[in-house]
RNA sequence: GGAGGGGUACCCGAGUGGCCAAAGGGGGCAGACUGUAAAUCUGCUGGCAUCGCCUACGGAGGUUCAAAUCCUCCCCCCUCCA
């Protein structure tokens, strides 16, 4: 039982409160009733990265525990608009939207939870149907006061930002699903602690014994500094193909890789201890360590063998510099006749489209033709036979007329 | 309803008639170094091209040899008072 209540706190960062939640599993143990689950999505962004899944292993392990768990998909507050900083409206979503994102979703999520232990739920299901009156009794449980306490209205009230009065019914509905799914515990990064407490009011006001909050820390991205995000563009999506995630993962600076482990990996805290005192005393290779992480990431969504091939090409690239098999290709009949280098590479590479951006990338010396370092933008290949390119640090394209 | 402040490149932010494709920082890209790390150093960072040309400082007009900078109208954002 002692041991259950560790591993479902393992890698929290907090647990409001760790009591309660000792005594609802005693009382979900006794009563042969599993405990409901929370953990609320927008539907606005179905491409999950590995920020997202630091909370979906959390409620992995409850599954094992035997526990159900509501995956909650939240049209209808999408629809009024998230409060996060920025004052952009956003569009409404169609209903087809919102379903196709929501298949999506459950695409991805069942890569780590368990279809059949997992409750799908939309809250326009409850919400878009709440009368006047009752949406004024939730709000009435709530002061300017307190909500000016949540952090970043609090630093934008300060700092004299807007803040609109309907980004203050955020958190209401959000409080008011969990009164609406009876939630026994809800899960949420940590940015959300407020929002998930005022679920604890509410479900007191309705009768009902409030939730277990469980926070999860937001994972830092590829940047080493902001939180992973897709629209700050250091992440590593799920569904990403392997071989990206792998070179994603090892391009990490070591400190963050430790953080990785910590967050997202199955290796065990034993395993996890002894990993970080061979990293301090230098008996394990930073590079090795990392290698087993990316692998064992890449394995979890695209299996084993995947995760070894993306090991095995990565090797071959970077260690032994040898030409990836299977490098894309492009068919030279689509350059134009007497096309330069600079020419060439705009039209081949997505990441220098761009003549100008091409010249540059070609006289900065990063530019390689069959191993050989091409820095004349000017020169014009002969157009017959292969030519393999090294494009940037990153890019490998076979070229054949 | 009234008063005031503001909209500059991917972001922040300087610039109040020519020396402005626009300081500085961040970010990004490339090179060196490496473990495709990180940190550091160096260079580049609107487009097209042979001098040069085109596009660009919220939008549309105007003044001027010359406008991000001055004038007019419009749009948008913010703050305060009521």
């Amino acid at each position: 039982m002692e041991d259950v209540l560790q591993s479902l706190k393992r890698g929290t960062t907090e647990v409001i409160s760790g009591d309660e939640l000792a005594r609802k599993l005693a009382a979900s143990a006794e009563g042969r009733r599993p405990l409901r689950v929370k953990a609320g999505f927008d539907p606005t962004a179905p491409d999950l990265h590995l920020g997202h899944t630091v909370l979906i292993q959390k409620l992995k392990h409850f599954q094992e525990a035997g526990h159900q768990v509501v995956f909650l998909i939240g049209d209808f507050t999408a629809m009024i608009g998230d409060p996060t900083g920025k004052s952009e409206t956003r569009k409404a979503l169609s209903r087809e939207d919102v379903e196709r994102n929501a298949s999506t979703y459950k695409e991805q999520i069942f890569k780590i939870l368990d279809p059949g232990r997992t409750e799908v739920r939309f809250n326009s299901e409850w919400l878009s149907s709440l009368r006047i009156e009752e949406m004024v009794r939730v709000a009435a449980q709530m002061t300017v006061a307190r909500m000016l306490e949540r952090d970043d209205f609090r630093k934008r009230y300060e700092e004299e930002r807007p803040i609109s009065i309907h980004e203050f019914l955020y958190p209401l509905f959000q409080g008011y699903d969990s009164v609406a799914l009876r939630a026994d515990v809800e899960f949420g990064g940590t940015d959300q602690k407020f929002n998930l407490l005022v679920g604890r009011d509410l479900q007191r006001v309705y009768g009902q014994e409030p939730q277990v909050v469980m926070t999860t820390p937001l994972l830092v991205g590829l940047d080493g500094v902001n939180k992973m995000s897709k629209s700050l563009g250091n992440y590593v999506g799920i569904t990403e193909p392997p071989e990206t995630i792998f070179g994603k993962l090892m391009s990490v600076s070591d400190e963050l890789m430790v953080t990785y482990y910590e967050l997202l990996s199955d290796v065990s805290l034993a395993e996890l201890a002894a990993l970080k005192a061979g990293l301090a005393d230098g008996s394990h290779h930073p590079m090795d360590a990392k290698v087993a992480l990316a692998r064992e990431i890449v394995a979890r969504f695209h299996g084993a063998q995947a995760g070894r091939d993306a090991e095995e090409g990565f090797r071959k690239r970077f260690s032994t510099k040898e030409f990836p098999q299977d490098a894309r290709r492009f068919d030279g009949a689509a350059l134009p006749g007497g096309s330069d280098l600079a020419t060439m590479v705009s039209r081949v590479s997505p990441s220098f489209s761009t003549k100008s951006a091409a010249r540059r990338l070609i006289a900065q010396g990063g530019l390689e033709v069959n191993g050989e370092r091409a820095s004349d933008p000017a020169l014009v290949l002969p157009r017959e036979g292969e030519y393999r390119l090294k494009i940037g640090k990153k890019e490998f394209v076979l070229l054949a007329f």
